[in-house]
DNA sequence: CTGAAAGCGCTTACAG
DNA sequence: CTGAAAGCGCTTACAG
């Protein structure tokens, strides 16, 4: 600390704009008296047996002192190893959904020593390509393509020159790698469920929509019927058109309506989501009916403010987004490094169960 | 593009990990036969008058065969300007707000060429902490501490060290600035617009922690009935516990329940939030009775899944988030560029109009 | 009109 | 055990 060695007025402090946060390696490495590439030794704990434990204390201290932290912008243009791993949503704003993808990205990030760029597109394809060069200029290592909800998507074109892992949606390109929700899978557990308490004639309203969800579910509908030798019956799968009648939970009321004036009415009914179960539950009570006793439900997404506050709470299966966004960063970082080669891998849909079944 | 003098193997190719993206300016000057600095200047179109036409074709053109972009780090570096603006958030993940107060940010970040660097925290301090830490390590000019609900917060620590604005909240430390819903007046136009349609009973459902919503929501509606010289009445705010009976919803069902009890039965009721008023249609609709008709009912938050899609459809208040997380970041920088001294931003809440009042 | 040089804050061989 | 030097990819005076 000896002030009076210290040509300090020599230097050129911070010629830049000013704006730069402080204290630099060199200011520690002034204060210890050492070299800068001492300190940045000991700062990163490299080659311990070569540091004296005198100077590493000194170092050290000031450190402590001056509250020097690494300009990690500066350790990545040395290190040409980013600390970015972009993220472009469609809609991390519309649904509770996209903010667990991120939650569970992040968090992975995190644990590989990353940080997460994000950035929200609301589907505007300019906006994409804006995100996607603002990645690339910060030398992301990787893009997470995310959708909020599970679909087939057309792959930014920008995409094709960065290693790339598309996160609740499928491209057409083969070589993509792709992490999605299991749709069969939890349309199988929903039917399952209902089977397993007895009931034979399960009803399925479906959206009518060409997408994952709607063929997946179906698909593990079908198989669960299968496994117990129970015949399919199209008139138990009910086609809904949300946009029509201006949402789902619309559109379950009114196949709720239908279901219910049938003369021989099936006991349980799987519903394509939360929101259609919503308006099946208004239909039922409006017929003077109860659940689960007349009927039971059970629901798809968990979506929280309706599931778990309906009367009854709401049995659905939950898709699995927080796990979805790990393994995302997980493939994303085995892409990097070469690994992983184009393929979908798909997150299983687990149950929770409430009191509606 | 002279290969035959170009002396490309003398050069150390890319000495680091090799992850780092590609071409550099280097490469560009090579192929343009010019100096890197010439590069930098057509780049970034500084002191054009400087550069010959014919030069600055030929860069151009390198730049567009090379498919050259500028490595956003190094200028950072540089500069001494970082691109970042970062944002920690205690939970994106929970509701669909925290996304719209992102949304609003980033594209106001944007605006001014900075990048969001997010961080959802789940409450954790620790990963609040390692979150702040993080964004200074990478030089962020400032950060966005954000809630998800507008409530009083306690500064972390580390935040005294860099700009901050508090989003949707509030600390203690008098020098800081917020930005938040005013909640006080969209208390008063939530009764507002039930006392304009001739109710003069209107009842308030309120919940009772001690936070801004809750006082400030209440100070509107006493405002409104102030306005028009009509009498406060007690009775006629009914306090709910939601954590006692595991949820708002359910809050409501049973503030419902009571007030449908009473011989003399408000007309209309302001609900503290959309969950409330989703428990409260349960309850009138169990009495038979119908909304607006027997009773108006307003929510607040605008909470798409319910308000949009209740049996009316909701009236409701809605949280200007979007407009919240776009202030938030003029305010950040111009906390940077030392104007904004501390002091709270209240932001208005406008009304959604559906049909339930 | 254009290039050489210094410098941003670091890291990493290479000497000694 | 420690320091001087080169270099990461840029920008910006300063010469010419």
């Amino acid at each position: 600390m000896n002030p009076g060695t210290d040509p300090d007025s020599d230097r050129v402090r911070r010629p830049n704009g000013g704006r730069s946060s402080n204290v630099t390696m060199r200011d520690v490495a002034e204060l210890a008296d050492v070299s800068i590439a001492t300190v940045s030794l000991v700062v990163n704990n490299k080659k311990r047996e070569r540091i004296g434990e005198e100077t590493r204390a000194r170092v050290l201290e000031a450190v402590a002192e001056l509250g020097y932290r690494p300009n990690a912008l500066a350790q990545s243009l040395v290190s040409g190893q980013s600390p970015f791993i972009g993220m472009v949503a469609d809609a991390i704003a519309s649904l509770p959904f996209a903010g667990q993808i991120l939650r569970g990205a992040q968090e992975e990030a995190w644990r590989n020593g990353y940080v997460l760029l994000v950035a929200d597109t609301d589907h505007a394809p300019d906006i994409t390509a804006e995100a996607i060069k603002m990645m690339i200029d910060h030398q992301a290592v990787g893009v997470l393509f995310s959708t909020w909800y599970h679909r087939e998507v057309q792959a930014p074109p920008l995409l094709a020159s960065l290693p790339a892992v598309f996160v609740n949606c499928i491209p057409q390109t083969p070589e993509a790698v792709s992490v999605v929700p299991d749709e069969v899978q939890g349309g199988r557990l929903a039917t399952d469920m209902l089977l397993d308490r007895g009931h034979t004639r399960v009803a399925f309203i479906n959206s009518t929509e060409e997408a994952p969800s709607t063929v997946g579910r179906l698909a593990g509908y079908r198989k669960a019927l299968a496994a117990r030798g129970i015949a399919f019956d199209p008139d138990l799968v009910l086609p809904i058109f949300p946009e029509r009648v201006d949402g789902f939970q619309e559109a379950g009321y009114e196949a709720g309506n239908e279901l219910l004036a049938r003369t021989e009415r099936p006991t349980a009914v799987f519903c394509y989501n939360d929101r259609v179960a919503m308006g099946l539950y208004e239909a039922v009570k409006e017929h003077g009916l109860t659940i689960p006793g007349d009927m039971a439900v059970i629901g798809f997404d968990d979506q929280e403010v309706i599931a778990a506050h309906l009367r009854p709470t709401l049995t659905t299966i939950a898709l699995p987004h927080y796990e979805i966004g790990a393994r995302s960063v997980r493939a994303l970082l085995n892409r990097v490094e070469g690994a992983e080669r184009g393929h979908v891998q798909r997150v299983d849909c687990p149950a929770v169960v409430r009191t509606s079944i």
